[in-house]
Formats: C-alpha cells, sequence, structure tokens
DNA sequence: TGAAAAGCGGATTGGCTGATCCGGTTGCAG
DNA sequence: CTGCAACCGGATCAGCCAATCCGCTTTTCA
C-alpha cells in the first residue's frame, strides 16, 4: 500500500461482494470515541446486522486503528488480524478492501479533529484558538502515523473524508477570520494556507517521532510548532517551548528509527 | 522497500556475491554531477572493471537517479530496469541489494547539496547564506522524491550517508554562528533545529509536490519556505513569495497526485 | 426448540517484486 | 589471433500479502 494510486486495487478479479454497512454515512452515531476502546456500539444500522457481526465489526477497528496509527498506512492486514483476534474472512467482509478499513478509521479520526477545531472556535482568544488548532493537529500526527500520512491537501479522494476535509476547512476560515480581525497574525496568510502550514508542521513531527526515545523529549515537535507560529504572526520571534535536541540525542531518534517495530501487544 | 527497518533483507538465503566496486568511497571522483546525465566516467577504480561494466554501471546508477526521484525510494527495480536498459542480473552485480542502490544514489544527492552548503558559506550575506541553505534543500526536496523521503533527522543507518550528514552538520553549524553574530536570526535557534526544520519545509513542499498541475505554481513551496523564515528571525513577519493557492487549486493538486503515476518515457 | 440465515475463520490463491542462477557473449591480455 | 575470465541478461525462485472460498458454527425468530 504505497499511498498514492488509489484506484485499480490488485488483482481484483471477480466482482466484489458488499459490505453489510453497519454504521450509516453521517457522522455523530457517538461522537469522537475517547480513545483506543472500542465503543460496543456504533449503532444506526441500515441492515440490522447480527450481535456477533457487530462485536467483531468493532473488534477489527479498533485493532486498525491502533495498528494504523503505530505503524502507518501500511501495516500488514495480518496484524491487525492478530490484534483483533478475528480470521481474515471476517474481517474482509466488514472492509472489502484494505482501504475501506483505513477509510473507516480516518472517518473517526477526522471526526475527532473536528471536535477539536469547534471547541478551538469556542475560545475567547483568537490567538489561543488558532494555536488550539495547529497544536491538536500536531499532537495528532505525532501519535498516528496514519493520519500524518494522510494528512494535508493530498487527501485521498474518498468522498467521505473529502466532505469532512471541507467542512474544517470552513471551520478553519472561521477561525483564521477571527484572529486576522482581531489583528493577531499577519494579515497575507490565508485559510488555504492552513492545510500546508499543518503538512510542515507534520515533517518535522515525524522526524521527532518515535514517541519517546530514551533522552528525548517526547514534546519536541512543539519546539517546531513554535518557530512556524512566530513566522505566523507580526510581531516576530516569541519565547519556544522546548530546547533543541543534542546531537546525541538526534542520534538515538534515528537509531530508533531505523529498528522501529511492532510496539504494541 | 518501506522505508523504516533497512536491517534484515527479506529472503536473503545464501552468501551475498560481492559487487565489483567501481568508485572508492571517499566522494570526489567527479563532484556533483549536473543533472540528469550520465556522466561516463566515475573513474577511481579499485578493481579495473571492464569498460562494458562501468559503462553499464553508469547506466543503472543514471537510470536510478531518475527514477529514485521521480517515485520515490519504492520504485520497483523493474522500472530502474526498464530505464537502464539492462537485465537484472547486471544491476543486481553492481548492487547486490536494492538498498545499496539507493544509497549510491543517496550518496550524489548529498554531495550535491553539501557543494550548495559550501557555495552558501562563501556568500557575504549571513542571512542569505541561510536563505540559501534552506532553499537549496527545498528545492531538491520538491524535486527528488527519494531524498525528500530521506531527509532529517531519521536519515538510514549508513556510514556512508552518516559520514556525509556529519559534515553538512558541521557546515550548517557555521552559517549558523554567522548568522547569529550577525544578530539577523533569533539566537534561541540551534543548529540541531536545522534538520528538523529542513523537514517541516519538506511536509509543506510534499503536498505542493505534483510538480506543476495546471492553474497552480510550481513555486507555491517557497511561500511556506517563506512563512518558516520569519519565525527565524527576530524582527517578524516580511513579504512572502508566492500567493496562497486557491481551493479550486488544492483540489487539483489532490487529484493529481492521486492518479500519479509514471511521467517519465 | 428447531431450522434457516447469517456469520465465522483459516487454508488457499494469485500476483507482485527482490534477488539468484546459469548458458551464452564479450572485452582484454598475451 | 586466441583463450579465458569477466560480464551479460532473462528465466526462474521465493517470500510476502491482499483478497477469496467454503465447510462449519452461531444467532435469530417463529
Amino acid at each position: 500500500m504505497v499511498l498514492p494510486s488509489w484506484d485499480a486495487p490488485p488483482h481484483t478479479s471477480g466482482v466484489r461482494r458488499l459490505p453489510p454497512t453497519a454504521a450509516g454515512g453521517g457522522r455523530r452515531g457517538v461522537q469522537a470515541y475517547p480513545e483506543g476502546v472500542s465503543p460496543d456500539t456504533v449503532t444506526e444500522s441500515e441492515k440490522p446486522l447480527r450481535a456477533d457481526a457487530l462485536r467483531n465489526r468493532n473488534k477489527v477497528l479498533a485493532a486498525a486503528r491502533t495498528a494504523f496509527a503505530q505503524q502507518g498506512p501500511d501495516v500488514a492486514i495480518s496484524e491487525i488480524l492478530k490484534l483483533a483476534g478475528v480470521g481474515s474472512g471476517t474481517l474482509f467482509r466488514h472492509f472489502p478492501t484494505k482501504q475501506d478499513l483505513l477509510v473507516a478509521v480516518l472517518e473517526q479520526t477526522f471526526d475527532q479533529l473536528d471536535d477539536q477545531i469547534v471547541a478551538a472556535l469556542e475560545d475567547e482568544d483568537p490567538w489561543q484558538g488558532l494555536v488550539t488548532l495547529l497544536t491538536t493537529t500536531a499532537e495528532m500526527q505525532a501519535r498516528d502515523a496514519a493520519f500524518l500520512a494522510s494528512v494535508g491537501p493530498e487527501l485521498f479522494a474518498v468522498e467521505s473524508l473529502q466532505q469532512r476535509n471541507e467542512r474544517m476547512m470552513v471551520r478553519m476560515s472561521g477561525l483564521l477570520d477571527r484572529a486576522k480581525a482581531a489583528g493577531v497574525v499577519r494579515d497575507d496568510l490565508a485559510a488555504e494556507d492552513l492545510p500546508f502550514l499543518i503538512s510542515a508542521i507534520g515533517g518535522a513531527t515525524q522526524s521527532c517521532a518515535p514517541a519517546s526515545v530514551v533522552g528525548t523529549s517526547p514534546d519536541l515537535w512543539r519546539r517546531y510548532l513554535g518557530f512556524v507560529l512566530d513566522g505566523l504572526r507580526p510581531q516576530g520571534a516569541h519565547p519556544l517551548p522546548q530546547p533543541p535536541p543534542t546531537l546525541a540525542q538526534m542520534k538515538a531518534m534515528k537509531a530508533a528509527k531505523a529498528s522501529m517495530r511492532c510496539g504494541a501487544e
């Protein structure tokens, strides 16, 4: 799964069995699952779906979420299978394609983010609202490799993700307009820039990635977020939240990334 | 070739044939190849290497360079083979492993970058020197997918790349010190930050990637470089070199990336 | 409670790709 | 010119992995 070219699935010989669609298209069955734990109800059925089936569907979804988050969009299905404790037949019944599974997971992730943006809009301080947006995004990128890989304006061309993306863009525009009106950001900053800036922060975050290598701060990415934020406001440099890493730490990070493997279980 | 875990090559059954090492370890046989075109001499032999062998080796190297640049580290070997017009036996004789080939290509790329840094150090203006460094890096990331993937502090653990990386770090430190002495950058910026900032710019660059989608500027990344640069200097915002993209353009970029395929030939 | 429908899971398939093998060819020293 | 070692290239191998198939089990509903 190389991530570009989601179009012609490899060796699809016959027709595709249609999945038993448990949760309808529109979000908000149960909003934004708290983290890692599987909600035992995805409810809002379209075809009732037997009890054990629903249970398994959720097991798969939860397993996929952690697996994708830890290893990125390229985890082997077998990994997810092991984690979920179901057979491959079961998985592919609910999600006919690996991409379908990834999308289902990303939908949840995007919904979580959307909730955070809404929260940011409720903040009194317009600058703080923007900071919250970018911080949240970076946090999510730091802990979810699949999200990291699908963020920014590239996103793949899937209706449901498209929609969510647009909704978020609208909200982000609101956030930015407010900040501009208050004069706390440079006014040549456009809403369209935000996805790219998020990608930029993601780039730095990715380099810091392995959540916590011994000597290093798992929050190093905040430092680079700081630099970028300072680039967004008119007045220039502000204090940074993290000290830079030492060369030794950088070496350790690189080594950790080279050997990176499993982690869960 | 998933990029992490360069350690246990898949299914290596027997012992490995040692390659006929044409160019010695130390760089500077012929410095920094101008672009795409194969230099017909990599010279400085260690075992003379027959004439046709050397010719083929260079063909492979050149093909690999373009293939890796266009499609990233995951191009199929077959692609490179087609481009080079040689058989797989030939390729694997010179580069026993796909990684070996990639490393050979990256060595050249890194050497090119190193030359640019040296040039930046020769610039009178210390701020401009830093700008040149970051701009060059971004340019290279924009046009070379393999470089983009291997940049930042993660780099894989290969002696020869390690070395080059360290040499560049030293030079970059010099560049930064000079700029700090002149007071043109904030002084909480450390040399160790540079690789992360480069990764950040790379993140944005990647989002802009498909060199030129119709309506969009192929230089959009400069805009985000601009934001980051403004975050590095004490005085704050400066004019940006590019207008933001429109929503329609962003859509086009995404679409282009989704269908991205081949391109050469 | 019983039977049919729905679901389960793992053995299996098919295809992709990195790497190897080996019969034939070619450059080079003497 | 000649012999041979080095080299060529493509047929082939082997492992990996997404996706399918099908005999058996579980749920559901009358």
